[in-house]
DNA sequence: CGTGCACCCTGACCTAAGGTCAAGGTCAAT
DNA sequence: ATTGACCTTGACCTTAGGTCAGGGTGCACG
């Protein structure tokens, strides 16, 4: 009359590995049962009821480590302790619904990290500036940049840029520094390019593209930097338009950088 | 003119840990950047976004080991991967909110593992029969042993036992049967209890509690015994009980066990 | 009666996604 | 010149088990 089930049995019945029971004796959630003469666990009515409580808890996330103590609690605190682990379970599952939140718009591009406005005003302009996807791509990273590097400056960035985008000789500029992407990086037109971006910032320095906030502070300097570079790898022609801009701002009294 | 950012900042914009970039460099998910003259790493714009996204895919429980490929697909494979990662973590949440549920129940006893009319049904039994809540504790657990260990059985022993409360005698057994908890194995009672039993079930054969599914399958027996002495430690009357009821149904040529 | 197969035993090592610690180099400021 | 905050590598720790090795047990089938 061999009496209780094998561990297999009661993994199955708790819908559990056996190697699950064993841990769980390991770490003392159960105690271990009798063997039998041949040196098999048996598992009794009591232990499967205590194997399905592990199961339970440990499936709503609580460590293992705590599992023991909750279990062997008194009713009020077994009670205050589920309250508990349920609070932690709502915690996680309106977590992973944020998370779900992100990864929908980072399926659209990176519009994650764009308040929705600004997004538009992207869309818009990218119509009117007959932008290509990668165009548009390169004009969002370089926001989510200025927005992660400048929190403070960033909506001042934006409507500094919408109130510019009022001007044709503006949109002229911008058209002609994206089509620059194109060119070669010894194309004249660099050189003119940058000799008429700087008249135009010289004429209107409340519109100098890289607000105010940027160079306060320690690290100003490096936040303009990694601004300045973002998408040279890819456009040649930038480098040295970046360059030629800022000698010719600089010349003009200046400090860029 | 130290160009880029340190570990400390990217992780920081990223909103990770510095130990966490290190492990995505060791992962192959983003290439080491540029060391400056002091052999620091110095991260720039598109390190900076590439953190970014990776983060977001692993906060959706995406594995590191594919985030790597999801990052470097063409923006076909790119969004398919994306709507499976958003489809897993639907998964995940709608599995975490049944845990949520199945924690609730446990929260109020086992209720967790019965259906709803089966414990409204205790709960009017354990009424009727003066049932303290340790006795219904008992009686759920055997419930829940039973529809553990004879799932197919299950609905036919409740409308059995269910049935059978019809008949005023086979509630006074019941009754006297929850009574006997309380009494030494030597009370004579003991001995009369068990004929009065035996005695009934003889009379009638549909109302022999364990369902015929039980014995059915080479485990039967295994499963009889583990229901049959659940509960004994604490009742060590019921041990002799048992034992005299079976000793008179098999004396009457019905083998138990 | 032996052979296969499924199950059990222990113990040692492996996993993911980092965290922690140690021992030392660097940077900016005081 | 020293403090404190940052950086470097490397080794070990963590959770909740999974996998593997080496060996024992129980039962059915030929």
């Amino acid at each position: 009359m061999t009496d209780g089930v094998t561990i297999g049995q009661a993994a199955a019945f708790a819908g559990i590995t056996v190697k699950a029971v064993r841990h769980y004796h390991k770490h003392g959630l159960i105690d271990e049962p009798r063997r039998d003469n041949s040196g098999y666990r048996r598992y009794g009515s009591a232990d499967l009821l205590r194997l399905v409580q592990i199961r339970t808890l440990a499936a709503a996330g609580v460590p293992l480590a705590e599992v023991g103590a909750i279990l062997d609690a008194d009713p009020d605190r077994f009670a205050a302790a589920l309250v508990d682990v349920e609070r932690r379970l709502n915690d996680r599952i309106d977590d992973l619904i944020a998370r779900r939140e992100t990864l929908r718009r980072l399926a659209a591009g990176d519009r994650a990290l764009l308040p929705d406005s600004v997004l538009a005003k992207l869309d818009r302009v990218a119509a009117d500036l007959d932008f290509t996807p990668d165009d548009v791509t390169m004009a969002r990273e370089g926001l989510v940049l200025i927005r992660a590097l400048v929190p403070e400056g960033f909506d001042d960035y934006v409507s500094r840029v919408e109130s510019g985008l009022d001007d044709p000789r503006y949109v002229s500029l911008v058209k002609r520094l994206w089509g620059a992407a194109e060119w070669e990086p010894d194309d004249p037109r660099v050189d003119e390019l940058a000799t008429a971006m700087a008249d135009y910032y010289l004429s209107h320095p409340a519109l100098l593209p890289i607000p105010a906030g940027l160079r306060a502070g320690a690290d100003g300097a490096i936040r303009y930097s990694l601004l300045a570079h973002h998408g040279e790898e890819q456009k040649p022609a930038w480098i040295r338009l970046r360059a030629l801009f800022e000698a010719r701002m600089r010349s003009a009294g200046i400090d860029i950088v």
